[in-house]
DNA sequence: TCCGCAAAAATAATCGATATTTTTACAGGG
DNA sequence: CCCTGTAAAAATATCGATTATTTTTGCGGA
């Protein structure tokens, strides 16, 4: 009815199938290259074919589904060279969205960054902790004036996301001082200091990157298992 | 059933769909913003309603049909921020592509940009110069191992040139010696001569631009015309 | 004249059924 | 024993109709 219920709840069912199957896809447990049959969608999120067909053709544009022509859908592939190139489009898109974004900083954008990383900070540990996480990488650069980067970010993000569930959902956290780098980019950010900002987002994500693409490495037996192993 | 397929058409009535709606949209033939009401559009399509809410599924993603949730569809807008951005980010993400395309180069990748200039070069004045033309940019970047930025690319491509048939289809060509600057550009990329081709496509894009943004400026007729008048 | 409300019309979203295509299984021939 | 053509089965794509939602219209009252 109204467009004001914002508690994850309602909107189309088309709305709901894609978010669901967003989540099922990000999260792993729809395997990579998994065939996506409607009837079996339709089942199991109890609706009609319809909404899923839909929700699955959106799905194609961010990149997380395929689509045969006239043989279905499937969810996309994962590869090495795929999460490389995320990681490199994500280091070369968000250190401009950043810089932009820092350029143009008003005071409401800072609360905004501020608050966005006090309430990850504060979820650490819960099942928040993903969206927060988002959130906060999101609202640094939320304030480039610039919708299309944006959502090319977003949807990097969500396409790297998706390779650390693969490697196994937030273990990957505990071994690094992130909380410390979180802090060094939002201080610097707050600080307005571009340069300084940008340096630390970018170690962040080398390191991030480097530690999973370890894991995700072809010597390693969890990158056989995702990159080797067609079934 | 449809025997009627004109111009050897191929694939699902959605695909067939969705092509046909995306040339409409780029072609300014449905004008920015205007409603697109399935039933309008099945009758003129000659489809069913299915095909064609796919279709506009997966233009949304192209950013060319924004979807409001349970009021349909309508063409994206345009305003002269949005075309700013479009050319802020093609002239980066383009410069970062060339540079590894060409750092990449193979015989056979070099022969393709000479055949897709070759056919650009021909088919001038012909109603396939547009496609040929978009052929030949995107030969100049297929050979960067990052699919993910071509496809960026290429979807900012088509949100270019949307512009430039809004400004009035073809004119626009004649004015500079752009043949040249082609030119200058393959010769560049055969050479694999990276900083000169990156330098040669960057000046390409930064002259048009800045003769399209004269035609739909603020002060302009036409500008007004697009972007103040919302009827 | 200007709201506000309710009924009516228009339109979007969804469902159930049918047609089309692909996949699978199998028989016959090389 | 393997290849190949074909028929049955499964799955996808599409259609036509129904349902839900939004927008418009019309009317009365302030």
């Amino acid at each position: 009815m109204n467009a004001l219920d914002i508690s994850g709840s309602d909107g189309s069912a088309t709305q709901q199938a894609y978010r669901r199957l967003r989540r099922l896809i990000v999260t792993g447990d729809l395997r990579p290259g998994e065939k996506l049959k409607i009837e079996v969608l339709r089942k199991r999120l109890d609706t009609g074919a319809s909404p899923i067909r839909e929700a699955l053709s959106l799905l194609t544009s961010d990149k997380l589904v395929d689509r045969l022509d006239q043989r279905g859908f499937r969810t996309a592939e994962v590869s090495a060279e795929n999460f490389q190139e995320i990681l490199l489009l994500r280091r070369t898109l968000e250190d401009l969205a950043l810089r932009e974004s820092v350029a143009h900083a008003t005071q409401e954008w800072e609360e905004n960054v501020v608050l966005a990383h006090h309430r990850m900070v504060k979820a650490k540990g819960s099942d928040d902790f993903e969206e927060l996480h988002k959130g906060f990488h999101m609202a640094l650069i939320a304030n480039a004036p610039s919708p299309i980067l944006l959502q090319f970010c977003s949807q990097l993000y969500d396409l790297n996301i998706r390779y650390r569930y693969l490697a196994g959902s937030g273990l990957n956290y505990q071994l690094r001082d992130v909380d410390e780098e979180h802090e060094g980019i939002l201080q610097a950010a707050v600080a307005r200091d571009a340069d300084l900002a940008s340096e630390r987002l970018l170690t962040h994500y080398q390191l991030t990157g480097a530690y999973l693409a370890g894991l995700l490495g072809e010597g390693s037996p969890l990158g056989a298992a995702l990159f080797g192993d067609k079934n």
